[in-house]
RNA sequence: GACCUGGUAGCUCAGUUGGUAGAGCAUCUCCCUUUUAAGGAGAGGGUCCUGGGUUCGAGCCCCAGCCAGGUCA
């Protein structure tokens, strides 16, 4: 019998992960993560994991799997919250539930679920494991969407690597969120009706400048307003020479300075502003709400646009270096040179945009065919074949 | 110095022939959402520069003053 454990977070999707797992045959373990209990930080009144932990210590029960809890709150700390503080303070802005998935539940998580002996980890993610037989015998593991289009989670596993999908099961992948909430309820899993959790995930909720406060201190500097008809917006489209010139071109963003624009207002910092925010400049007076086309760290300048149609907010081409180049699929990472067709996305839920890929020495080009708004570094983009996420990137 | 224009919600402004005020943006809340955002819905918020006067009644009319911007010698 094959053991499986399967990460119990106290909510309805992983219950139900841990009841089909047991409906199949595999021997269970209930394993909860405790990653945080810093709750003075969480928007939430009570504390969190507290409750998750007893949910999950009950639905366990209800099982008949035995149930332990683990600490994973100092790698949690080192691996994601230090990097989210790290990449604020870049003048990025991260993407900590990504990273929590590669390094914590995917990792450390995954080592101690081997160590335990189990064959696989579970957990309740909204996606499905393909698995296709290579003519050497080998298997490749496919990453392929959930079945509910409107919960699909493939996005946040968009850095697994093939060694971690070979170990991991998503048995509720070929559901939709109400055949979860309705087999929960058939069962009697207490965690049938509960919310869905939302923000971090294990921190929960949080006012990100309040959090960020923690680590980067608070420093006033300028709001500038940009017009929608500055220089920068209408360079002379140059003869290009070759293919890797042209989406250079395309790749490159505006550089701002002062003198582009009108002051309009004043921040708190920076760092704590990120590409395409509307809320929380507190800068009234204009017709249109404005929106951040660029933050300069160095000089603490925030500079907006106004109008969802900004000029500042649009780009049709993005890079990811090759250090920061991920393929799910090494089988089908591109050659220099080498184009691909594919469908991509720049963050969670973004309907999927047609793009092409162009894969130059140093890195990888995303072209896409229309123009995105407000790409942002340091987020991830992932790029699919069909259903299948075949490989992702963080946006420099 | 004279003249002109303007001083209405946090900001930018609209307020018809006088009947105690509105819109956008901002803010707050909720919804959506396991990132950041975006998006949707709703709410709060005004000694209408000040002081007089006319009128049953003035943000709107009259007078004076203060403030801001502009024009002219």
């Amino acid at each position: 019998m094959k053991k499986v454990v399967v990460g119990l977070s106290g909510g309805v999707d992983s219950s139900v992960a841990a009841y089909l797992l047991k409906e199949q045959g595999y021997e269970v373990i209930g394993l909860f993560m405790k990653n945080w209990h810093d709750d003075s930080v969480t928007i939430s009144k009570e504390c969190p994991w507290l409750e998750d932990s007893n949910d999950a210590l009950i639905v366990a029960e209800k099982l008949g799997i035995p149930f332990q809890t683990v600490d994973l709150s100092t790698e949690y700390k080192e691996r994601i919250v230090d990097y989210m503080f790290r990449e604020y303070e870049m003048g990025r802005t991260p993407n900590p539930d990504v990273l929590c998935n590669r390094e914590i539940k995917f990792d450390v998580f995954l080592k101690i679920a081997l160590q335990l002996g189990a064959d696989f980890v579970a957990t309740g993610h909204y996606c499905r494991k393909g698995v296709l037989k290579n003519e050497d015998g080998s298997e490749s593991y496919q990453l392929l969407a959930g079945k509910d289009a409107n919960k699909d989670q493939s996005y946040f596993l968009c850095q697994l690597s093939q060694e971690q999908l070979s170990k991991t099961l998503f048995p509720i992948g070929d559901l939709t969120k109400p055949e979860v909430r309705r087999i929960a309820a058939e069962h009697q899993l207490i965690t049938a009706d509960k919310k869905d959790s939302q923000g971090l995930c294990f921190i929960g909720k949080v006012r990100l400048p309040d959090f960020l406060q923690q680590q980067l201190r608070p420093k006033k500097g300028v709001i500038v307003e940009v017009p929608a008809n500055i220089p920068q917006y209408h360079r002379k489209k140059p003869k290009f020479e070759t293919k890797e010139e042209e989406l250079a071109y395309y790749s490159e963003k505006p550089v701002y300075a002062l003198d582009d624009g009108r002051v309009v207002g004043e921040h708190q910092g920076a760092h704590y502003f990120t590409i395409g925010q509307r809320k929380g400049l507190d800068v009234g007076g204009t017709r249109e709400p404005l929106f951040v086309i660029e933050t300069d760290v160095e000089e603490n300048v925030i500079y907006t646009g106004q109008g969802k149609a900004h000029p500042g907010l649009y780009r049709r081409t993005l890079f990811v270096s090759e250090e920061e180049l991920h393929w799910v699929r090494p089988d089908l990472a591109l050659d220099v040179d080498a184009s691909m067709e594919v469908m991509a996305r720049i963050r969670y839920r973004q309907p999927l945009q047609q793009a092409t890929l162009y894969k130059i020495d140093k890195g990888l080009y995303v072209d896409f065919k229309e123009e995105q708004a407000a790409i942002t570094e340091g987020q991830f983009v992932a790029w699919y074949i069909g259903e299948e996420l075949v490989g992702s990137g963080v946006i420099s």
